[in-house]
DNA sequence: AATTATCCATACACTGGTGTATTGTTTGTC
DNA sequence: GACAAACAATACACCAGTGTATGGATAATT
């Protein structure tokens, strides 16, 4: 979008006092952000939040805009680079899918704020083409990453991509509607195991 | 919430200059709810594109909360109303079972609007306790109602209720993850195949 | 025909938020 | 210790949006 040039950071040798970074206000801005969505992001919410005004606000950035895009940006970097910490150190196929569901359901659900982000940033995606841009990216990074999984549990190409699909979209799904819901502990991992069995093909006790 | 009173509307014979009700104003609403969220309702834009001022908003609604919650209100009615008319006439279990996912897929992602307004809500939800309550309750009541159905394809409850629950947020994430995408369609078709499918119990070609 | 209820327009006060300009106050460097 | 750079405070102009008060128009009722 627009490109903002604050001055580069200097390097602090004593942080007693604490001078705001960059950083500083995209961490602040996430807690809005995951608690009131990118429509209620306040540059003066953020200040207060901080301990400081504005002024230093429109030091680090150009304006409102730009926080949000940067914002945007260092979610997609950290999404994206996440993924490489995600591979299974595997051994049995099973172990390694259920690691991963693990990963994706029951981890995220303690993971509540950056859930919570994330779900912001899907939202703001619908009315925002920079935002989409970007969640489509991380999907399809994270759909065919799972892929290589699923890769060993088929043969057959379109069947490993739909399934790859299928698992992440239930995976969401999840997410949305059970987020913060009471009793969602049980539940998730309930729909953990069936996911898994599904994925493994298994026909389960009926 | 608040409880507003406006006087009852009066029956008009000659609907020929279109004065407005209540319902007109929420179905503008809904318009910009779709597009913007709820976060971006604004009762100055709502009366721009209704070609009148404030003034006639005013009249129909107490303030800004009252149209947000009347909002809220008809749209828990509508889903819960709807579930009526989506019991399949059946015959066969799988084509009943095709019949719903049909209807909750391959449907859903021709009326955009409505799904726009069901994502906008479950994201407000997140941030206002009553659209939260009412997002919870048309859950169940759509899981429940799958219940029905699955009912016919195992005995066990636990698996029951898993079954309609995975089912309903793959559905749910295929909505936030494929909606408004290009190509949606094809895929859409396949995760509804595939969906189908595991319901069944059926080991798929490999 | 007069009156009342319904519906909308106009004008105003008020609030919360952005962005900008200007002036401090530290902190590092020579 | 002087000087500049990095960071923050203050004060201002400005705008979008809400809500309210009041008046005007049109339809329904008697």
């Amino acid at each position: 979008m627009t490109d903002a040039k604050p001055p580069k950071r200097s390097r602090r040798k004593t942080p007693e006092k604490a001078q705001l970074t960059r950083d500083d206000w995209l961490d602040a801005a996430a807690g809005e952000i995951a608690a009131g969505g990118f429509s209620h992001l306040r540059v003066l919410t953020l200040a207060k939040k901080l301990g400081v005004t504005r002024g230093s606000f429109y030091w680090h950035f150009r304006d409102h805009e730009d926080l949000v895009v940067s914002f945007l940006d260092r979610w997609r970097d950290r999404r994206l680079h996440e993924l490489q910490y995600w591979k299974p150190k595997g051994g049995d196929v099973e172990t390694e899918l259920r690691q991963i569901l693990e990963l994706l359901l029951t981890d995220a659900s303690r993971n509540i704020r950056r859930l919570q982000v994330e779900l912001a940033v899907r939202d703001f995606a619908r009315r925002n083409d920079y935002a989409a841009d970007l969640v489509t990216e991380v999907d399809e990074a994270r759909i065919s990453q799972n892929c290589e999984l699923y890769e060993r549990l088929s043969s057959n190409p379109q069947r490993i991509r739909d399934l790859s699909l299928l698992m992440y979209v239930a995976t969401i799904g999840s997410q949305v509607v059970l987020t913060g819901k009471k009793g969602d502990a049980e539940t998730i991992r309930r729909v953990e195991d069936l996911m898994a069995r599904v994925a493994l093909g298994q026909r389960d006790g009926d």
